[in-house]
RNA sequence: GUGGAUGUAGCUCAGGGGUAGAGUGCCUGACUGUGGAUCAGGAGGUCGUGGGUUCAAAUCCCAUCAUCCACCCCA
């Protein structure tokens, strides 16, 4: 009978303490603010969804992560969602009455049941906006711009938001003339020009038996960077025979000015045609960001898909979306110790002690009041030493003790002490909660 | 899915075929009204799990699970 289960969670999978807890909602908190105040609306999908709106979607690749939920007895053939954006479409499909454009964001966990290793879990929280109805290139650049502000808020100084198109990929492939059945692998090799340079790239293309004069054309326009606009002209003029990439490169074009006239600062963005991403479903403007250290891959991915609506109903939409990974995007932050000092460890801002059985009561009726005065208070229980109940503050990280003895009590006032500097006055009673208040404005200033 | 490394006290780790170690943290006391110092005590581990070899396994072998790293792919 006394046998226990060994605790423990599926793989890839963790538990988020308080501490952490905390620093994810900050984080949260930015993302839903920036997203609020571009007016999308929040929106709610069930964790599961029927296979048969999942597959098909991603790609073969990325199928084979999709989670089985089936259970003994279910007669629905059901999977863990594997991103936000296709039950989106599935939910724009449903209800047709949506007013369009239609923005929502959601802001849930989703599974993938690949191999984990840092920066990458089985679940793990995406933050999406997407704008469904609308084909103009504002919304894309609203996507960028929503990655920039997010970015900026939290701190972060070295990003840098890569940006494509799929349509210009497209011409790409038809400029060099690779055999359609090679795009998928030329398009996997020349993403990873970042990772592994030309030379690993041109290694990998020949390894893939692409003819060399192919190679050639393709590393020269690989290799054309500079500022946004001069890279668009240069492949205008390269590529202009082609009518999908000139296609795409109009629609890079307007996304680029319309981020100009939206001030998102040229350094925080490049048009890198060597940038691809795996989800089969985007049809249009892409865009990832990258951070350099740590090397963690993407915080942020999305992209244009205007045909995935298209697979649920008739009356298909355009849509575009952007998506942020909050386990990448803290671990950033911690690694480079981002959390500004108002992000403690503890939501409690004052713990009330007691003193003993016959103070008990005053300590009860104190903490109400600092609570009725908007303080976040934690009543300690027991009347223990006083050296206890302070390192039981200090240990959890509580800035402040109010302390009521009997000596305060006989001159009408409570001890508040500040458990940083171990400083302590002695304040009228009717004046600790704007004490304890003024103290705390002063310390997150 | 492929390859590699690791798994010993709450945490960081040492050790190594014969009674399980350090640092740190924790508890108690010196300190009967004040948590980072000092001193003195103390608790805490079937050495990831299962099997095998052996008189004897935490140690050697096999398997398995978990974590980390690389690949694949991705947030």
């Amino acid at each position: 009978m006394s046998t226990f289960i060994k605790p423990r969670v599926p793989r890839g999978m963790r538990d988020i303490l308080p501490e952490q807890m905390i620093r994810r909602q900050y984080v949260i908190d930015v993302i839903r603010d920036v997203f609020e105040e571009f007016g999308f609306e929040p929106l709610q999908t069930p964790a599961l969804e029927l296979s048969e709106v999942l597959t098909g979607k991603y790609g073969p690749d990325a199928e084979k992560l999709i989670y089985q939920a089936g259970h003994t007895g279910g007669k629905e053939d059901i999977s863990l969602r594997y991103d936000l954006s296709v039950p989106l479409c599935r939910v724009i499909a449903m209800y047709p009455q949506l007013p369009k454009p239609f923005k929502r964001y959601q802001i849930d966990p989703v599974w993938r049941a690949e191999r984990p290793q840092k920066g990458r879990y089985r679940q793990f929280f995406q933050c999406d906006a997407d704008t469904v109805g609308s084909e103009s290139m504002l919304a894309d650049a609203e996507n960028v711009n929503l990655v920039y502000q997010v970015l900026s808020r939290l701190g972060f100084k070295q990003f840098e938001i890569n940006i494509n198109d799929r349509k210009l990929i497209t011409g790409i492939g038809q400029y060099a003339g690779v055999p359609t059945a090679q795009l998928g692998g030329l398009y996997r090799s020349i993403d990873k020009l970042d990772k592994i340079g030309v030379d690993g790239v041109i290694a990998e293309l020949r390894e893939n038996e692409i003819p060399e004069d192919v190679i050639e054309k393709l590393i020269e326009l690989l290799q054309i960077g500079g500022d946004a606009a001069d890279v668009l002209t240069d492949m205008n003029q390269r590529l202009g025979s082609s009518e999908i990439a000139r296609e795409g490169i109009a629609d890079l074009e307007k996304l680029i000015n319309h981020l100009t006239i939206l001030g998102v600062p040229e350094q925080y963005y490049r048009v890198n045609v060597a940038m691809v991403r795996g989800l089969e479903y985007y049809t249009g403007p892409i865009y990832e960001t990258v951070v350099e250290e740590p090397k963690i891959g993407s915080i942020t991915g999305g992209g244009r898909y205007d045909e995935l609506i298209g697979s649920f109903s008739k009356q298909s939409y355009p849509a575009t979306g952007t998506s942020f990974g909050i386990e990448r995007i803290i671990d950033v932050m911690e690694e480079f110790d981002m959390f500004p000092v108002s992000v403690g460890k503890t939501v409690t801002q004052v713990l009330m002690t007691v003193f003993d059985d016959q103070l008990m009561d005053e300590s009860l009726k104190l903490a109400t009041v600092l609570r009725q005065g908007g303080i976040r208070t934690e009543m300690y229980f027991r009347p223990t030493k006083i050296s206890a109940q302070l390192k039981y503050a200090g240990n959890k990280g509580i800035p402040y003790a109010v302390i009521l003895g009997s000596d305060e009590l006989a001159g009408g006032n409570a001890a508040v002490r500040d458990l940083t500097t171990r400083e302590q006055e002695n304040v009228p009673l009717d004046k600790v909660v704007e004490t304890i208040k003024s103290m705390i404005r002063t310390v997150s200033d």
